[in-house]
This record gives C-alpha cells, sequence and structure tokens, in this order.
DNA sequence: GCGGATTTAAACATTG
DNA sequence: CCAATGTTTAAATCCG
C-alpha cells in the first residue's frame, strides 16, 4: 500500500508532539491529492497507523470503520467515536459542526447552519485523498492523545496514592475515551532499558519528526531528500523550553521525537538543570539521551553538533576545572544572542507555536468531544501541561534558575495572557510535576483554576483576562 | 535578495 | 595510536 509521499509522510511521522499537531494539520490540509490515489474502496486507514508507530495503541485501537452518513460521506472517524456518540444521534448537529463552523481539523470554515454545513463538507471534505489523509493524521492525533492521556492518568492516579488520596473511581477518565488498556499503553510506554533509561517507543523505527518547521511542509520524504534540515524556530514563540521540557518530559524522554528547541537551549538548559551550572562535555551528551529518545541514535551526528554549539556560541564558557574541564553558560550572552523581537503589540501566535497550549487545547476538544466533562477541566488535562505556561514570558529560563535580569537586558517577551489568548485554556501556574501540584490540582478540580500560592513571582502575572 | 541563526558535515588540532 | 574533546570552515536552509 503505497500512500501518497506528501500526506504519507506527515502521517507516519507525525510527531504529535502535543505542539505540533495543528500544524501537522495545516500541512495536510494543504496537501493536493496526489495521482497515487487510494481507491475510496480500499482505503485502509489502519495499515499506516500500525505501521507508523509502535506504540501498542496503534494494535489496540480497533480498526477504524466507515460510516456512511446520511449525506453519503463517509465519516472514518475515529475508533472512539463509535456509536456513542451524543452528536450522531441527535439530528440537527454533527460532530464535525460547531459554533458555527466546521469542525474538520483544520478547516474552521464558517457556516451558517447545518445544511450549508453538510453542504461544505460534501464539497471541502469529501472522500479523497486529502480528506482520508487527515482522517489518518486524526487517528494518529487520537492515538497520542489517548496514550498522553493514560499516562497522566496514571501519574495523577500514583501522585493520589501517594498522597493518600483516594479517587472517587478507579481510573475516572480512562473509559469514555475508548481508551486503549490504561495498562497496555502504560506499559507500551514506560518500558525502560535496563539501565533505567525510558525505551523509545518508536526504537528502530524512523523518528517521529516534529513538525515544526512553520509552514513549509516537512515530509519524511522531504527530510529525505533535504540535506540539513532545519528545526529551527523553536523558541521564538514557542514556550521556554524548560516549561517544555518539565510539562512533555515524558513524550521527550519516550517518543523518538526531536526536541522544537536548538541545541544550544538544549546545551544551556541542561548546564543550568544542575547545581553547580556546569557540566563537562560527556554530561552534556548524558542529559541529551537521558532526556530525550531522539538522541539516542545518530550519536555522531548530534554529538558534533553540540560541540560544535558549544565552540561557536559565545555563551558557553569552558572552564578549566581540577578535574577537566566544564562547559558553563554566561547567561548575558546568552541573551545577547537573542535580540529583542517580541516587542510591540501581542503577535497573533501561529498554532504551531503555541506547543502545549495546542496539547491542552487538542486535548480538550478531544475531551470535550468524548463527553467527559471532568476532564474538560484544563486543570484536569495534565495537569502539568496546562501549568508553566505563565514561564513563557520568561524565556526559556529554567523556574529553578535565576533569571539574569539583572543585567536588564532580558527581552521583552509576549505576555502569558498573549500566549493564553490564542487558545481558550485558563492555565493553572504550576510548573513541575514533582511538587506539590497534586494539593492544588484538588482544590481546582472543582472547576476554576486558583493561583496556589506557593508559586513564585514568576506566576505574579495576571492570568485572567483570557479571551 | 540579504543577512543572521541554525543545523549538519567535515577536517583538523589537542589532549589524555 | 586511539578516542574524546575542541575549533574551525563550509554548505544548506529557514526566517525576518
Amino acid at each position: 500500500m503505497c500512500f501518497p509521499p506528501l500526506s504519507l509522510d506527515p502521517v507516519r511521522h507525525v510527531a504529535v508532539c502535543p505542539s505540533d499537531l495543528q500544524q501537522l494539520w495545516k500541512e495536510v490540509a494543504a496537501t493536493q491529492p496526489v495521482e497515487d490515489s487510494i481507491k475510496q474502496e480500499g482505503l485502509d486507514l489502519t495499515t499506516n497507523t500500525s505501521n507508523s508507530t509502535s506504540f501498542s495503541a496503534a494494535k489496540v485501537s480497533p480498526p477504524i470503520s466507515h460510516h456512511s452518513l446520511p449525506n453519503g460521506q463517509s465519516a472514518m472517524l475515529t475508533p472512539r467515536r463509535d456509536s456513542s456518540s451524543s452528536h450522531e444521534e441527535n439530528p440537527g448537529s454533527h460532530p464535525l459542526y460547531g459554533h458555527g463552523e466546521c469542525k474538520w481539523p483544520g478547516c474552521e470554515t464558517l457556516c451558517e447552519d447545518l445544511g450549508q454545513f453538510v453542504k461544505h463538507l460534501n464539497t471541502e471534505h469529501a472522500l479523497d485523498d486529502r480528506s482520508t489523509a487527515q482522517c489518518r493524521v486524526q487517528m494518529q492525533v487520537v492515538q497520542q492523545l489517548e496514550i498522553q492521556l493514560a499516562k497522566e492518568s496514571e501519574r495523577l492516579q500514583a501522585m493520589m496514592a501517594h498522597l493518600h488520596m483516594r479517587p472517587s473511581e478507579p481510573k475516572p477518565f480512562s473509559q469514555p475515551l475508548n481508551l486503549v488498556s490504561s495498562a497496555t499503553l502504560s506499559k507500551s510506554t514506560s518500558d525502560t532499558f535496563p539501565d533505567g533509561l525510558p525505551h523509545p517507543p518508536t526504537s528502530a523505527t524512523a523518528p517521529i519528526t516534529p513538525l515544526r518547521q512553520g509552514p513549509s511542509v516537512i515530509s519524511s520524504s522531504t527530510l529525505q531528500t533535504m540535506g540539513a534540515i532545519r528545526r529551527r524556530n523553536p523558541e521564538k514563540f514557542c514556550p521556554p523550553i524548560s516549561s517544555e521540557l518539565a510539562q512533555n518530559h515524558e513524550f521527550y524522554k519516550n517518543t523518538d521525537v526531536r526536541p522544537p528547541f536548538t541545541y544550544a537551549s538544549l546545551i544551556r538548559q541542561a548546564i543550568l538543570e544542575t547545581p553547580d551550572r556546569q557540566l563537562t562535555l560527556n554530561e552534556i551528551y548524558n542529559w541529551f539521551t537521558r532526556m530525550f529518545a531522539y538522541f539516542r541514535r545518530n550519536t555522531a551526528t548530534w554529538k558534533n553538533a553540540v560541540r560544535h554549539n558549544l565552540s561557536l556560541h559565545k555563551c558557553f564558557v569552558r572552564v578549566e576545572n581540577v578535574k577537566g574541564a566544564v562547559w558553563t553558560v554566561d547567561e548575558v550572552e546568552y541573551q545577547k544572542r537573542r535580540p529583542p523581537k517580541m516587542t510591540g503589540p501581542a503577535l497573533p501566535l501561529p498554532p504551531q507555536c503555541c506547543c502545549h497550549l495546542l496539547s491542552v487545547h487538542l486535548l480538550q476538544a478531544a475531551l470535550a468531544e468524548s463527553n467527559f466533562p471532568l476532564l474538560n477541566s484544563p486543570t484536569m488535562i495534565n495537569t502539568s501541561s496546562t501549568s508553566g505556561m505563565l514561564h513563557i514570558g520568561h524565556d526559556d529560563v529554567s523556574s529553578t534558575v535565576e533569571q539574569v535580569n539583572s543585567n536588564g537586558s532580558n527581552s521583552p517577551r509576549l505576555s502569558p495572557q498573549q500566549y493564553s489568548h490564542q487558545v481558550h485554556v485558563k492555565e493553572e501556574p504550576a510548573e513541575a510535576e514533582d511538587d506539590s501540584r497534586p494539593i492544588s490540582l484538588m482544590a481546582t478540580t472543582n472547576q476554576n483554576v486558583t493561583i496556589p500560592e506557593d508559586r513564585d513571582l514568576e506566576e505574579e502575572l495576571p492570568v485572567e483576562d483570557l479571551s
């Protein structure tokens, strides 16, 4: 089975990094129907899925079924919906129609009424290669979200267990999503190497390539034909590396996805995470491999890049130590590297830049669609993911690292409000996953997000005024 | 189109 | 000598 190059690759390599889904959609949406068309009757959306991901979810997820909608549209929706969708049972509404707009991923076309929408659906989202590809992507999205949800659920369970808080019911939010067994999922994603390193789920398979490159379509075919691939622009709009890392730590650790950060920022992060603010080259290497599944292969390449960056950037200072040389970060220099570009009025953020905001948004959307009220509370969705966004305005300086503001060179950044404006998620000002978060989590489960008083000054930023 | 930033590759030097 | 470390150059690409 061959798929159109442009549509296939985004699917196969769908990063489903929480951050890239929207962009993914854009790209797939932009994909032209390809000559190597898939015969309509022969569409096998599952094939690619199982090939494209080594997550067990791919196997466990039931094969997709092709529902025929009254309008003749083949609704190859994600497995989770089966027949339980309240939308489908409700005449006068459509699962892909809401708030006056088409909910087809990446579409958002305004439709005044259902009739118009149906017409739009039939014309714009008919059964063709593009729609098929989008459908596959959606499957991937859902699977990833399910996996992530399962993991977060498990984490929550563990947290609550640790704090002697019994959840009202076991695995409260696993069922509605047609989740793959949480046990299976968590197993598949939390396997560890003998050395304790997490087992990259995608192990020997092609890496999941983050499609964060902006508008340009980076399909794997493109990747293969292109020489040096830019994975740039990570810090410009995306959340700070520290919070992004904190929130998607497990993701990057377990998924063979290239982290959307520059080598320089990663190196710096590695160094700043240490108490001494200094690391040997080898320790930097270790940090990379420890933190990112992606860096557990192609070592020669990225290690070379690391060394290159260390030498190239003035912000990295080599210090002779008793036991050899260590590398430190000259924060002033680092800040200099990036001139203040974010001044001025609130920038409309491209969707792909709202990394975990997006992930939360997507999760929410997915969960909302699944009519799972509890999880519609942002605080219940990967609390660590919803959190930390308040750090966005602080660049990627780890919250554990004192911001070097004294030099006055800290450039203006997007304010948290600006970020949160993009996605209607109310953040909880939390960052790491290992502090007292569960308490506040419980406190906020019932609805509103309250700012725990134990937050540092970073959380003093106003958080309301969210769209 | 230009220039800065980034990535990748590679050659070379230094060091233990 | 070898591997690790460090420096430098060059090319390709992205993006403002």
